[in-house]
DNA sequence: CTTATACTGAGATTGAATCTCATTATTATC
DNA sequence: GATAATAATGAGATTCAATCTCAGTATAAG
């Protein structure tokens, strides 16, 4: 017996699994891979990092499941200063978090902040039609104090 | 007697002037029409709409004077969440403000909130080492409401 | 098992940004 | 104003991200 080691992960490779399923598309085994994979990350992943961990596996695949998960409402798009994107797991608790790029040695770290949130809120509630928003704050981590 | 139309636009470009030569950099051609073409825009543009728009100035030129300028102060980089970065003046005044990208259209908006500054600077007070923020918000605009 | 078709992936293509290096323009000096 | 040292330029090659194409393949329904 191979175990499903997914299942194991956690809930969001599970509820993604149902939305793809519900959505109507096929559970490819290409697209359950680049649903694992970037079930295991704790934060963003760029397309390309992904396409490279998967042999076997096409370019122009990752970039359909991803553009797919995203459509989904599974996949979040960040971008992180850099010049490739960045993409995470929408996490089914509503959790989110937002990023601090290192600008000396590209380090990405997630963090949240109440007041933050609060404050965009607030922008929203005076008469923007937000969807999402984003928030990239730059600096120097620890490292290259 | 062609007048010179730069001093007519408002005191950035002269500023940018100044900061140059203090810098050692010489007053060339394509870097002054560089800074021209930046001190006329309200709000971001890429680098390769300057490209497009300056005739006789090679890209390398334009990526060149951009780096050259971000590094006075006197240009910020920002990520409107599309393929290419934005880049507009920095206000001597130390006034910024943040932007609104409508999802539809791709249409960039800029905006201000002194709730969300104070946020940000929250943040700053915590601990974090911050050089600068970004803050970009996605909806859509009146236009594709 | 068979069939219709959604999905895949190698490779070509587009677009942004960077790099190279021979030529040109700027500025200080005479 | 002419001259020399060298900073700056730009055409084109290169790199990297992302998208597109289309013949071949795998999926799921019957």
């Amino acid at each position: 017996m191979t175990p499903t080691s997914t299942e194991e992960t956690g809930t969001w490779a599970e509820s993604a699994r149902e939305r793809i399923s519900e959505a109507g598309l096929r559970r490819s085994t290409p697209r359950q891979r680049v649903v694992d994979l970037l079930d295991q990350q704790d934060c963003a992943i760029t397309a390309l990092e992904i396409d490279a961990r998967l042999d076997r596996v096409g370019r122009a695949t990752v970039y359909r499941a991803i553009e797919q998960l995203e459509e989904l409402g599974l996949v979040r798009k960040v971008d992180l200063g850099g010049s490739a994107f960045g993409y995470e797991k929408v996490e089914p608790s509503g959790h989110h978090h937002h990023h601090i790029v290192c600008d000396e040695c590209g380090k990405v770290e997630p963090f949240e902040d109440d007041a933050l949130e609060e404050a965009i809120h607030e922008i929203h509630r005076k008469g923007f039609k937000l969807e999402s928003h984003e928030v990239t704050l730059h600096g120097h981590c620890s490292d290259c104090d």
